[in-house]
DNA sequence: CTGTTAGCGCTTTCAA
DNA sequence: TTGAAAGCGCTAACAG
């Protein structure tokens, strides 16, 4: 057959497959799709039942070619943790349940390349929306300066004047939270480790912590956001004379190893030297003697974010909503000595 | 504009536009993008300056609905742990240099329900392939018989027979590694600790053990893959008149809770206990005195699936293939003491 | 080497 | 309440 532009039909069924059995009209099984109430109970049912049968699965692409698409992005900024993974199950579970699928892609980068790559793919594939959890700032102004058709949503706290919408963790309520645990526990030397400072966190965690606490040599910048990079950094700053009587680790990992390197110095945790962390995930009860930390909520943070985009879609000239979720202080052994009152308390 | 079936025509840069904007027809702007050499170097150049300052990104739904698709799914079927975050990484790697965008589905329940519905969102998506990280042999079943139009590969050793390729670790290698490992420094009362015995992995990794030990004694079942699960195993292995005097932890976390368990026991690692996990992410290295595992490479095996993707997707008749990754193990002070060499050996 | 044109699978007017 | 037909943005077969 010699027509022109002939392309080979595929071997999925088709709407048009539906139809036929049903012995209704291509524009009829659309309508039941879409639970169109204009089409009367009979026939749907029919339809249903041919379906069913068939097997049938609409198209997305050709749906999406049409109207509004049932696609949602995400884009990764943040290392490869578990946070991160928990924080899509979040996204995921909440999307799965309305009916939309899931694009991801991942900018770690600090300069933003990949972040600008990430937001051309989510529009290559008409996503409907996009969650972002962006690492720096350069990303942040990626961001505010994109030319996109769709919302963004970070799972950062971008601050005010940005034109996207926030579902993130109060930082700077939840580092509050722990160094004035530290300090209502009688410590006024408290060494904070950091890493990375280019990235977003990096630096809530810094400046909360530089709000309590005065003393410049108290900081130490690790190597990596990892176990090892802490280790390294308390030993660096022992080794230069800082004296501190507590440690505030900018991640659970990181606090990990501070604890291990302060063992190797003949510190007691917590008589000599008490230890926080970051992130609370709940294996942190076995690091040390049990670490104290902030629960940080990825899977609702996830939720949280899929509900602005909802949102943001269904009321599309609404500004940008900034909904910030609290931490909760976890207070463990390596702050509160197993004689006091260990246990979980809100902010 | 009375035209019947008038939609919308988006806001969006159109393949039109660029024609229109470099003085040639849409079809020369196709061609240019798929880098057909029949077009004349200056036209191309002409045809790339002006989707360059135009903005063009080309609509993948519109492509999707022509030939084949560039869009990639990954079923996530393990628990939401770092390694599975890094095994997303390293399929996206591979995946964003040649020019594919990843759907994400997530299906953890051992009926194989969920994965049904990842399945379909895959076929909806019009997937080119998909990779899969089955949770349980139900879940091996699912893809077994699934009838979609794509192919199937799995990270998860699935056995011959099955229709999927696989890209997975060499589980029973990695194993059987660590477990002889234990008894070559003189353990001979190996106590296995697992959790989720309807997983793959699970079986896998008792399947090895048992492979080794004779004991039935020595097989402790965790309530969950943490580190609370295998605290509370060792405590109750030890609490029913086992006495081990090595354990094998089917994940690190559950490793690091026996470690914990051993401490309250009043056990020495490793002098009285020695401790083996699996997984072997950085970390392990601040679990307890040093925690010996298997690396298992999640970022590579997430390559190598991709990879097989390509395969399949150029040698559309070629059968499946069935890649297994080495593990590697990584002995460290919870086995072998401060005294002895550490280190790393490959298997 | 480039343009014309048909049609991928779907939704949506408009008419019946 | 349902059907006919147009067209979403793109690719590919064919003609020139």
């Amino acid at each position: 057959m010699g027509r022109r532009g002939r392309v080979a039909p595929s071997q999925r069924v088709r709407m048009a497959d539906v139809a036929e059995a049903a012995g209704v009209s291509r524009a009829t099984v659309s309508r039941v799709l879409s639970h169109d109430p204009a089409v009367v109970e009979a026939t749907a049912a029919v339809v249903r039942e041919a379906i069913e049968r068939l097997g049938y699965r609409p198209n997305r692409a050709a749906q999406a070619l049409m109207g509004a698409s049932r696609t949602l992005g995400v884009i990764f900024g943040e290392p490869p943790d578990r946070a991160s993974a928990l924080l899509l199950r979040g996204i995921n579970e909440a999307a799965t349940s309305k009916g939309y699928a899931l694009t991801v892609a991942i900018a770690t980068d600090a300069g933003g390349e990949e972040l600008r790559r990430g937001l051309n793919t989510m529009v290559e594939q008409s996503a409907a929306a996009v969650m972002v959890l962006p690492a720096t700032r350069l990303n942040a102004d990626v961001l505010a300066a994109a030319d996109v058709p769709f919302p963004i949503i970070s799972t950062t706290d971008l601050g005010p004047g940005s034109p996207c919408s926030v579902a993130a963790l109060d930082e700077l309520g939840a580092v509050d939270a722990v160094v004035g645990h530290l300090q209502e526990i009688g410590r006024n030397r408290i060494l904070h480790i950091g890493a990375r400072h280019e990235t977003l966190v990096s630096q809530f965690r810094r400046g909360g912590w530089q709000a309590r606490v005065d003393e410049a040599d108290l900081f130490e910048m690790a190597d990596e956001w990892s176990a090892r990079g802490g280790y390294e950094a308390l030993h660096r700053a022992v080794a230069r004379g800082a004296r501190p009587d507590a440690v505030f680790a900018a991640s659970d990992e990181m606090a990990l190893g501070a604890m291990s390197a302060a063992g190797e110095l003949g510190l007691r945790v917590p008589e000599d030297l008490a230890v926080a962390g970051f992130g609370g995930l709940p294996v942190t009860e076995f690091y040390g003697p049990g670490l104290t930390t902030v629960a940080t909520a990825p899977q609702e943070r996830g939720a949280l974010a899929f509900e602005e985009c909802m949102r943001r879609l269904s009321e599309p000239d609404s500004p940008p909503a900034h909904r910030l979720l609290e931490g909760e202080l976890v207070m463990r052994p390596s702050t509160v000595p197993a004689g006091g009152s260990p246990g979980v308390s809100g902010l």
